[in-house]
DNA sequence: CCGAGGGTCCTTTTT
DNA sequence: GGACCCTCGG
């Protein structure tokens, strides 16, 4: 099998494995996808196995397409038969081919998170719900959160008041759902778990079918996820999971690492196959990636290693300011682009998405390319929703949330009286709103009528033509082009967009079959689509740690490792949060190819504040042999006091602006040898950073924000401080 | 029906 | 600092 030559013994082991249950541990770029495509090429080209019984689950679409292709190469015969996809695609494939056995229609549409809300947030009105004491978003949360441990509103054990009124929002909301013929995301998973579960012959015929269940990102499953995957490798099919605890970084939206050791208990696998080669980073890369991991307790255990040699040593940066930080990302990365590094082989990460502002206007001034990753998608913008909600008021009328969204957009003098009026009559006939307008004259029958032209017009009509049908009768287009003053770039914009929902459609037809209204708007709500275009331009990529996990970059910057912001201060809270951030950390640093950078600044600019912090805990516990300090090396990571530091390296005070204390303050920092954002010693509480200075010389008081304890002011005259 | 203005919140995200 | 949401006034 020429396929197999090239690969590690390891690698090898676990592409052979005989028709078992297996869990591969695969360390971050040891190959995995390569193994996963590697594994089906081989067991359906020894003939053990045909595509069709074969089904391969990933959690996105880009990991879907991938392995697809990767495949495609690979093999010459036709992998029709094979599923494979997302977990939610595939549940959707299920319940669209058993839709009545699933008790849904057979257009049922799917709620994008938005459309969750939004929907959520209606039911409350109308059940009178108090919004203040039951934030949408977190009834939205609580009912996510239990469908994804597999539970309905009925099974959810509330023992308080406050739990059971919103289990019966919970209970009321899957009511208007059935009623309305919408899905949400995890009840994609649920109906399709609760289909299984229920129908024996549905099951069997599935069990029967996929002798062969293969996952990728194993560690990312939930709780839901995992009971799917074994209901349908019931008790003779092999499950294949591929994943690495270290990379669990998805524990806050339900992801379950357990489910790693329940798998080899509920499967009784054998042995446990560790990739532990990484074929992407140099070596002190690797080295303090696996030094840093080693502080997390709880894991399986691996080490990675390299044939390649060590590199060079990881380079940190210790900046006053976050300003300063950004410039120096964007000068360096600007000179490596001159020594013939693309941009786009470079990536600054952060923790959070609030960092990204000044590291763009850094970039801006710097003028170097770049593009930020996440935000916006294109199936998600308003325009885009907009236009889709015709398509999917024509396709199911009794899709409220679709109706309300354009009764009246374009305005057409529909106001919120009217509508309430239309809602009520809805529920006193138990009726769609849809109906309830049939039954009215003036503005809404006007519409009606509207929608009725639209579906008949559109009928016949291949979808691209269908879809510019509608944005030119329902004033779409009119709307946004009679947009003027401020607002006329931005509408400009949107009628882009518009218009590229046309290109949308027309190529969702050509490379699909299912080329229904239907299959186009279950696209749109499975694949919200790319956040941005021109992905071919040579840019820096600007992300957070998150959605960097699986990228590889030659040249990455990781920057504002302070305490509190990463690890982040919420984590603290978090059962095992500090391990997850490390986890996080682990993910940034596996992530270069050749070098890395480490930044951080003393003073940052949070929340319309300016913050003062430590150097983040991550970094001490890098061994100071792989690193290369760019600026000074800060005094206590020598055991000896570095004079130089606090002069040569705090080239200004930060900002103190109050405008009333703020000579007084100036007077303290320069007259004394403390300053704010020094680190500093204390016997009792530890380390930490002065964040405030009060008094004068001799009844001075400094508030420090300890790395343990606490923030405490202390008068200098008593507390011993010591600077660091 | 719109927009201005005020109050609140602020970690990470895919489907 | 700024995104978002709601309210109130024209």
């Amino acid at each position: 099998m020429d396929f197999l030559s090239g690969l590690n013994p390891e690698q090898r082991a676990a592409v052979i494995l005989p028709e078992q249950s297996a869990l591969i541990l695969a360390g971050a770029g040891s190959g995995k996808t390569r193994v996963l495509t590697t594994r089906i090429a081989w067991l359906i080209s020894t003939g053990q196995v045909s595509p069709h019984g074969i089904l391969a689950v990933t959690f996105t679409n880009k990991a879907a397409r991938e392995m697809l292709l990767r495949l495609s190469a690979m093999l010459s015969i036709n992998i029709r038969g094979l599923w494979m996809g997302t977990f939610h695609g595939l549940c959707n494939r299920m319940l669209r081919a058993h839709h009545l056995e699933a008790m849904l229609p057979q257009t049922f549409q799917i709620l994008d998170s938005g459309d969750q809300l939004a929907s959520i947030k209606r039911l409350m009105k109308a059940l009178n719900v108090d919004d203040e004491k039951y934030p949408p978003r977190e009834v939205q949360n609580f009912i996510s959160k239990n469908k994804e441990q597999g539970l309905r509103a009925h099974e959810v054990e509330a023992f308080d008041p406050y739990t059971r009124r919103r289990v019966e929002i919970f209970a009321a909301y899957d009511e208007q759902c059935q009623r309305e013929g919408v899905v949400d995301f995890s009840e994609l998973l649920l109906r399709c778990y609760e289909l299984l579960t229920r129908n024996q012959s549905l099951r069997e015929h599935y069990q029967s079918r996929f002798r062969h269940i293969l996952v990728d990102e194993f560690q990312d499953t939930n709780r839901l996820q995992y009971q799917w995957l074994k209901l349908l490798a019931g008790q003779h099919n092999a499950l294949f999971a591929v994943g690495d605890d270290d990379q669990s970084i998805y524990a806050f939206r339900g992801a379950n690492v357990g489910n790693m050791q329940e798998l080899t208990r509920d499967f009784h696998v054998q042995n446990v196959i560790k990739l532990e080669q990484n074929y992407r980073s140099h070596g002190n890369i690797l080295d303090a990636a696996n030094a840093l991991i080693k502080n997390n307790l709880s894991r399986l255990g691996k080490n990675l290693w390299t044939s390649e040699n060590k590199g060079e040593p990881l380079r940190v940066y210790e900046a006053p300011t976050d300003a300063e930080e950004a410039r120096f990302i964007a000068e360096e990365a600007r000179q490596l682009n001159r020594e013939g590094i693309h941009l786009a082989e470079m990536a600054v990460l952060y923790r959070s998405n609030a960092q990204s502002r000044v590291i763009e206007h850094a970039l801006v001034s710097a003028g170097v390319a770049y593009r930020v990753y996440g935000g916006l998608r294109f199936f998600e913008r308003q325009e885009i929703k907009h236009a889709l909600a015709y398509l999917r008021l024509i396709q199911n009328s009794g899709d409220d949330n679709a109706l309300l969204r354009i009764i009246n957009f374009p305005t057409r003098g529909i106001g919120a009286r009217t509508i309430e009026q239309l809602q009520e009559a809805a529920r006193a006939q138990n009726i769609s709103l849809w109906q309830a307008a049939k039954q009215t004259s003036g503005k809404v029958a006007a519409f009606v009528t509207l929608i009725e032209m639209m579906t008949g017009a559109t009928r016949e009509l291949p979808l691209p033509e269908a879809i510019d049908h509608i944005l030119l009768h329902s004033g779409l287009l009119a709307h946004y082009q009679n947009e003027t003053g401020v607002k006329q770039r931005e509408a400009q914009e949107r009628l882009e967009n518009l218009n590229e929902l046309i290109n949308a459609a027309t190529l969702f037809v050509h490379e699909n079959e299912d080329d229904s209204l239907t299959s186009f708007l279950t696209h749109a709500a499975l694949e919200s689509g790319e956040s941005q275009a021109e992905a071919n331009a040579d840019a820096l990529h600007l992300m957070t740690v998150h959605s960097s996990k699986g990228l590889e970059f030659h040249t990455v910057f990781m920057g504002g490792l302070e305490e509190g912001l990463f690890p982040h201060q919420n984590s603290r809270m978090a059962d095992a949060g500090v391990d997850e951030e490390r986890r996080l950390m682990y993910v940034a640093i596996t992530r270069a190819r050749r070098r890395l950078y480490l930044s951080f600044a003393q003073s940052r600019m949070l929340h319309g504040q300016v913050n003062y912090s430590l150097m983040s805990s991550f970094l001490r516990e890098l061994p100071e042999k792989l690193l290369h300090w760019i600026t000074p090396r800060i005094a206590t990571r020598n055991n000896f006091s570095s004079p130089a530091y606090s002069t040569a390296f705090v080239p200004k005070p930060p900002p103190i602006n109050m405008s009333g204390l703020g000579a007084k303050k100036c007077v303290s920092v320069q007259n004394s040898p403390w300053h704010i954002s020094q680190e500093v010693h204390h016997a009792k509480f530890g380390e930490g950073v002065i964040i405030d200075i009060e008094g004068g010389d001799s009844d001075m008081r400094v508030q420090v924000k300890f790395r343990t304890a606490g923030t405490k002011w202390l008068a200098l005259e008593y507390a011993k401080l010591t600077p660091l």
